[in-house]
DNA sequence: GTACTTGCAAAGATTTTGCTTCCAA
DNA sequence: TTGGAAGCAAAATCTTTGCAAGTAC
């Protein structure tokens, strides 16, 4: 199996600044609520969050951080079976990957690690010959608190 | 395990009409090119389709068809890792669900059927309580063509 | 100083809605 | 016949682009 390319643990900023990346007022604050957030931003969430502490960051700038961040494979971008438009959200991406939940009755997001993941992405890179970069897996349905 | 719920194997049109949805002159030639269409069609892929044989056929009711189809459960919704843009891709249910592999580089989408994912699933159910209802699984990277 | 980044406005892409007319059962 | 569906136009939602002005290094 392919060696996974772990991301750092250092925070998100540390990695952009070692990989070259200007960092600017702008892309300090956002960094910092994607790694402090607790669940998942849409690019608007994120927006209004930001704006909270600089009023004058644009909606754009949001977006085009999210692009860079995406870019450098440092954020994980989700569509949570599209519960509510077509939106995405991201997350700061961690070292292991893990599933999402999403409830189609209450919208709760449950989030699921599982070793038998970790070995249907090794068997896709073995008999696909497939080298994994990014991998979302993504089940709709009911949670535990809200069937019959 | 949860026991899935299988989708008929008749043809999507008979499908509908057990259902006892109206079929329409339109709605028969969407559900036509869905099931016969090789690859994954968008949205308006799959309207450029059926304006060659009915050209009258309006965007909205592509839109509205495909809705009702995936409000039914007989079809899967995919973002193929929005690999172009945000737009969503269309496919018939089949009674397997599978993984797509989308390549970055070429674009090529390969579909991937495993014993594991079917274990992952019934472990998601069986660990969380959750009764999935369609789980959605696409992993983007570089396939055996273009590496190296 | 220079190349990269931001803000602003505008455009683009995709999908949804309101309403009238039409048609399948 | 009658409730649901289609067509049309317009709007809503989410995201990207062009360009002038600003800023990190």
């Amino acid at each position: 199996m392919q060696v996974e390319k772990r991301v750092s643990r250092r925070p998100l900023e540390q990695e952009l600044v070692s990989r070259g990346v200007r960092m600017t007022r702008q892309r300090r604050l956002l960094v910092e609520i994607i790694q402090s957030a607790a669940g998942h931003l849409d690019a608007i969430a994120l927006w209004q969050r930001a704006k909270e502490q600089d009023p004058t960051l644009n909606k754009v700038t949001v977006y085009r951080t999210l692009g860079m961040l995406k870019k450098h494979g440092l954020v994980d971008e989700l569509d949570l079976m599209h519960l509510e438009g077509g939106k995405h959200y991201y997350e700061a991406k961690t070292t292991r990957d893990h599933i999402h939940l999403a409830c189609t009755k209450c919208g709760r997001i449950q989030e699921f690690e599982s070793s038998l993941f970790e070995k249907l992405k090794g068997q896709i890179e073995r008999e696909r010959q497939f080298r994994i970069k990014v991998v979302r897996v993504e089940a709709g349905g009911l949670c535990d608190r809200c069937q019959g």
